[in-house]
DNA sequence: CATAGTCCCTGGTAGC
DNA sequence: TGCTACCAGGGACTAT
């Protein structure tokens, strides 16, 4: 799935096809997706003027003029295509329609939007718009890793005392919301830590550090407009070349690129998924 | 509360 | 165009 810097990069490409334009026609091609879609949604959905398309997390959010938001999960495998006409300009045909095309969007000014999601975990909901932050997906979600309430004083404060697995608190979206697996590998290894070391008993000015390396690294994957492994294409369909960039995650066997290490990425399981990491320079 | 393990689902790939 | 095992970007739920 998607984690944060691909779900932003959906969002900007997304954005233009949809913003200010109403949802002529929703088509929902099934009745769940994770959970239950919300009651009449291709209903609720029709006819819509869609004001803005944000995102928390990993949800895109999208604010409608009936009063509620979509908020939409892409869970780990969902795609989302746009085709037709974009601001008066043609992107491209419309796909044929595909197996897992589960919920599609014809919007007023010629465009399409196809969700597809072969593993379905992904999920959508309906909520009131001023009520979107309590909505029972987002109540709990930690601050936003590129916002400002995440900062080294929280982030020290928040790990002190926990005895889990450096990698396990990032990955803990209370603690920071939108990283991933492939972004808290890579993360750890531009910081030098060790991912199986506790939490808590990382000396706080390593911890802190943590917090720059963080940014830095979610900004250059959505510069590049994200990581594209199996499933997640941009909205346009293009391909995200951050995964060039990777510099432990899926590279087991591969030589350490940190400066003057001689080390060779290791895999490791923690917590039931892959961890990949540099036992030489991280520790 | 914090933590670790299980499960949801399909599809791609490696190995036989 | 065989079969099987394993793996995959998430995260809620359960048991301890």
């Amino acid at each position: 799935m998607p984690e944060l810097p691909e779900v932003e990069t959906v969002r900007r490409g997304l954005a233009p096809a949809v913003e200010g334009d109403v949802i002529a026609r929703a088509r929902v091609n099934r009745p769940d997706l994770r959970w239950p879609f919300p009651d009449r949604m291709a209903e609720r959905l029709t006819g819509a003027r869609v004001i803005r398309l944000g995102r928390r997390s990993k949800y895109l959010l999208a604010d409608l003029s009936t009063g509620e938001t979509l908020v939409w999960h892409l869970g780990m495998s969902g795609r989302v295509l746009v085709s037709g006409r974009m601001l008066g300009d043609y992107v491209h045909d419309h796909p044929a329609p595909a197996k897992h095309d589960h919920v599609v969007f014809d919007m007023g000014r010629g465009a399409r939007i196809t969700f597809n999601d072969a593993r379905r975990f992904g999920a959508m909901d309906l909520v009131a718009t001023d009520r979107v932050e309590s909505h029972w997906l987002l109540a709990g979600l930690g601050p936003e890793p590129l916002g400002n309430a995440f900062d080294e004083p929280y982030l020290v404060a928040r790990l002190r005392g926990r005895m889990t697995p450096i990698k396990a608190a990032l990955l803990d979206q209370r603690v920071v919301a939108g990283l991933g697996n492939i972004y808290v590998c890579e993360a750890l290894h531009r910081a030098g830590i060790s991912p199986r070391r506790k939490a808590g008993r990382i000396a706080a000015p390593r911890v802190a550090g943590l917090v720059p390396v963080i940014r830095q690294v979610l900004a250059e994957a959505i510069e590049a407009g994200g990581s594209s492994l199996r499933d997640y294409r941009q909205a346009d369909g293009e391909l995200g070349y951050f995964q060039h960039a990777f510099r432990a995650y899926g590279r087991e066997g591969a030589p350490c690129p940190a400066d003057g290490c001689t080390g060779t990425i290791a895999r490791i399981v923690q917590s039931g998924r892959s961890t990949f990491y540099c036992p030489q320079c991280q520790r």
